[in-house]
RNA sequence: GCGAAAGUGGCGGAAUUGGUAUACGCGCUAGACUUAGGAUCUAGUCCCGGAAACGGGUUGGGGGUUCGAGUCCCCCCUUUCGCACCA
């Protein structure tokens, strides 16, 4: 906002925070309900407060932050709002190491990130912000709960949980990492502890999570949630001990039932204490033992030779009445089907490795068709290929993949099985013995038992006066007074839940919280709902393909089952950008010291240049090592955009009327190419060549300007509908430019151009011709030529002659408008 | 081991449907202006031959389909990411 008559350089800081603090205090970003326009609800992952912004959140962010302005310009009202995902360890940690609390250092890290972001010139709507850890906001996280508790999608069971002995907390199957298990913060090795936890029925929308139809996700997240979601067809089959238990095994492969030669339970079955004889006792106690005292480190690591020990009991196969001997060994989970299995060493390679390290029986059911059955003590590998069974009684001679529906049916009508469908997602471990979340919203009752807080008892908060050192214990448990209560239902002395929330749980609903932050009446203003939701577009890291999108997704379907929201999907289209290496093309960290601060670059070189770089460095989707000298480039563009608006215009070299008149339609077609060619690209997430066709078209437009195109019409209309492209990407610049042309407050407010599709239209292509598929000549040509015109042209090409050389043209292709091939 | 994605100049990358490969930018080279410049401007910059005109080659490697392949198909190599005893 400097004075337009005085030609200056360009200083993005004499006006970039100006403009940004006149946008805000004039509410140029809100975004409300409005009838009129098409609501677009566009959102971006909300960072954790960590203290510091770093590039990667400029990298998330102003891209997405472009694209939605780019929508907004298009007519549609956007809602792009930020907020802080702020209950979570760090600052506990920072707490127990510097001595500051928790919420202190949360709110300060807030305060700070939220100037940060501030400086990227982003339009998100802040009085839309929420803030994880406030009150206001658990409130509604802990009603959630309290949900999905009456509606039987929570519970509580005591299970062997992941933990890490250094956080001093239990750990989510996700929050383990790597071939070796370690904690995903401290990169501790993970050991299993028994707790009591409270789970959600994430199991239940197993098979609806599958089903990605009508939603535009990445392939690679539908892949990686397919997998983790882990679907095996099967069947459940009972087997009965000789102490007459049912023992029952999931497999999917019920077609190899009669080459059962033993079963293996996992450590912890249930069935080991009684199914163990009073011989193999000591020994198989040593084993459970061990294995339970074992990090699954240990247990889990790669291409370990199988354990296990003969636990003296003996079941018998349904199918054959055969009596099979039962092991325990730790390479059957606990946690997966029903904790057993059948063995069938012969097709099978973990068991078949079990029973040649023990000594058990090898039997082929199923063999090559056309040869003879191998004897099993002769395979050197397990044999999983298709194939016909034998030794399988009445299935003998059926080929198997046949065998398999025939099986199916023998065991239900039998009645010993069932067809069953089995995945390894397990339910949403969502306790944690710690401080810094939202608290459990159940109180324990003596009499009445787990009774969930009543809504209009919400929040239970946090107390405030509390030790946050590392007992193991969670620190809400050591307060005094807090966890004492009465209860909910019978008014006698009960005690509150001390674990708090997994931070995923907060923010697996922010989306719904940033329509109606300060709502009170219920977690969202139904109203808002209706206009916005569902998402438009989510954009954020890969990372959470995993985790928080599958919990995010999870938790819309259940509050639809529960009368709460309305849809299938909350998010209808993914994106995921890349992430920014360091310079020496490793991962940024301090301690490699390639960390590239934003707020020096933008000291440096302004908002606008570091918003422009990173859109135009490297495919926004993968993302590329830094490069500090490449910045350079998008500051010499914008100084040169500067210097085109603001620069001295010596008097137009006049050229004579049709010179001039061919000029300025070229102006006008390549300016109207880029606008057709920039509104793709911002719309598809191609934002680097957003960038590169705006920097052709100021080429472009300076040599226009030599020719003499300033001060006519179509020089106007292009300086302004370059400013309009630009906008998007670099928001302070166009602005300010905007104004020095003296148009109207606020750029961010003019409709996105249309097309001139006329104006756009080549007069004239280069027809290209080929001899023999090779490129031989190039010839200007009218823009509608025809075929006949075309292959003249060609034939009459000296090029086409001397590489024909004297041979009669076989076959000549024509691609109206692009080339002619001389087939000879 | 299984699964997915990606390999284009010194570097980041462009090439909307199978139709001019290497746009745009960085870097580099030469020059202009300059006390100086990490400022600005001009010209050049895939490789080989050639003074040039021009010719030949080139999208990780090999094969194939096609008048024509960076793009489609098959095999191989490399890299990155995810999963890793899930019965």
């Amino acid at each position: 906002m400097s004075d337009a008559r005085t030609p200056d350089a360009y200083e993005p800081a004499s006006f970039e925070a100006a403009w940004r603090e006149r946008w805000e205090k004039d509410g140029l970003y809100d975004a409300d309900i409005d009838p009129r326009r098409e609501p677009y609800y566009a959102l971006t992952m909300l960072p954790y407060p960590s203290g510091d912004l770093h590039i990667g959140h400029w990298y998330a962010i102003v891209p997405a932050d472009a694209r939605a302005r780019y929508l907004r310009m298009r007519g549609y009202n956007v809602l792009f709002p930020m907020g802080f995902d702020a209950f979570g360890l760090p600052a506990e940690n920072a707490a127990i190491k510097r001595g500051i609390h928790p919420k202190e250092w949360t709110y300060a890290n807030i305060r700070h990130m939220r100037g940060q972001i501030k400086t990227m010139g982003p339009m998100f709507d802040w009085r839309r912000e929420i803030i994880s850890c406030d009150p206001e906001y658990y409130r509604w996280t802990q009603w959630f709960f309290a949900q999905l508790l009456r509606n039987d999608l929570a519970y509580r069971k005591s299970s062997p949980v992941d933990w890490c002995p250094s956080c001093n907390t239990t750990l989510a199957r996700e929050q383990v990492i790597g071939d070796d298990r370690r904690c995903e913060r401290c990169d501790t090795p993970v050991i299993k502890r028994e707790l009591d936890q409270w789970f959600f029925r994430t199991t239940s929308y197993a098979e609806e999570l599958l089903d990605f139809s009508g939603l535009d996700w990445p392939e690679r997240v539908q892949t990686l949630q397919s997998r983790w979601i882990g679907r095996s067809e099967g069947a459940h089959v009972t087997f009965r001990t000789e102490a007459g238990d049912d023992l029952e095994v999931f497999t999917t492969r019920p077609d190899t039932l009669w080459g059962v030669t033993f079963m293996v339970l996992a450590p912890e079955h249930p069935l080991v204490e009684t199914l163990t004889t009073d011989e193999r006792r000591a020994e198989v106690e040593a084993y459970v033992e061990e294995a339970t005292r074992q990090t699954d480190v240990q247990r889990e690591s790669a291409d370990r030779d199988k354990t296990g020990v003969f636990t003296g009991g003996y079941a018998i196969n349904p199918v054959n009445g055969e009596r099979v001997p039962v092991w325990i060994a730790d390479y059957v989970l606990v946690t997966y089907g029903s904790g057993a299995i059948m063995g069938v060493p012969a097709h099978d390679q973990r068991d078949f490795e079990f029973a040649r390290r023990f000594g058990l029986d090898v039997r082929v059911v199923i063999h090559p068709a056309g040869e003879a059955p191998p004897a099993g003590a002769e395979l050197t590998e397990a044999l999983v290929a298709k194939g016909v069974m034998c030794a399988s009684g009445p299935l003998t001679g059926v080929a198997s993949d046949q065998a398999m529906d025939q099986v199916l049916d023998h065991i239900e009508r039998e009645g010993f099985g069932r067809r069953a469908v089995t995945y390894r997602l397990r339910d949403w471990l969502i306790s944690r013995q710690r401080y810094w979340g939202a608290p459990i919203p159940v109180v324990y009752c003596p009499k009445c038992g787990p009774v969930p807080v009543p809504d209009d008892q919400l929040p239970v908060e946090l107390p405030e006066d509390v030790d946050w050192r590392p007992t193991g214990e969670s620190p809400l448990k050591l307060h005094p007074t807090w966890k004492h209560t009465t209860c909910p239902e019978c008014g006698e002395p009960a005690e509150r839940e001390t674990d708090t929330m997994d931070t995923f749980m907060c923010s697996s609903w922010y989306h719904l919280r940033y329509l109606s932050p300060h709502y009170d009446q219920g977690p969202f203003d139904p109203r808002e709902y209706e206009h916005w939701m569902p998402v438009g577009t989510y954009t954020g890291g890969i990372e959470h393909a995993t985790m928080h999108l599958i919990y995010t997704r999870f938790f819309h379907k259940a509050c639809r089952d529960m009368g709460i929201t309305r849809g299938d999907e909350p998010m209808l289209q993914l994106r995921n950008q890349g992430i920014i290496l360091g310079e020496d093309s490793e991962k940024m960290s301090k301690s490699r010291g390639n960390v590239v601060a934003p707020d020096e670059l933008v000291e440096r070189y302004g908002s606008d240049t570091v918003r422009a770089y990173l859109m135009f460095f490297a495919r926004w989707e993968q993302g590329a090592p830094w490069n500090s000298q490449g910045i350079e480039g998008t500051a010499r563009w914008l100084r040169r955009v500067w210097n085109l608006f603001t620069g001295e215009v010596g008097a137009p070299a006049k050229a004579d009327g049709s010179a001039e008149a061919a000029l300025l339609r070229h102006l006008r077609r390549k300016v109207h190419q880029a606008l057709a060619s920039v509104s793709h690209d911002y719309e598809h997430f191609e934002f680097n060549t957003v960038v590169s066709t705006l920097m052709e078209l100021l080429n472009e437009m300076y040599a226009a300007r030599e020719g003499g195109a300033a001060g006519t019409e179509a020089w106007d209309e292009a300086l302004r509908l370059y400013l309009a492209m630009m906008a998007p990407t670099a928001p302070h610049l166009a602005e300010e430019l905007w104004q020095r042309l003296g148009e109207a407050y606020s750029i961010h407010h003019r409709p996105w151009p249309e097309v001139d599709e006329a104006a756009a239209a080549e007069e004239e292509i280069t027809l290209v011709i080929q001899v023999n598929g090779k490129v031989r000549d190039k010839i200007q040509a009218p823009v509608d030529i025809d075929r006949q015109r075309a292959e003249e042209l060609a034939l009459a090409s000296e090029a086409v002659h001397k590489h024909l050389e004297g041979r009669p043209p076989r076959k000549v292709i024509y691609v109206p408008g692009r080339l002619i091939n001389v087939v000879g």
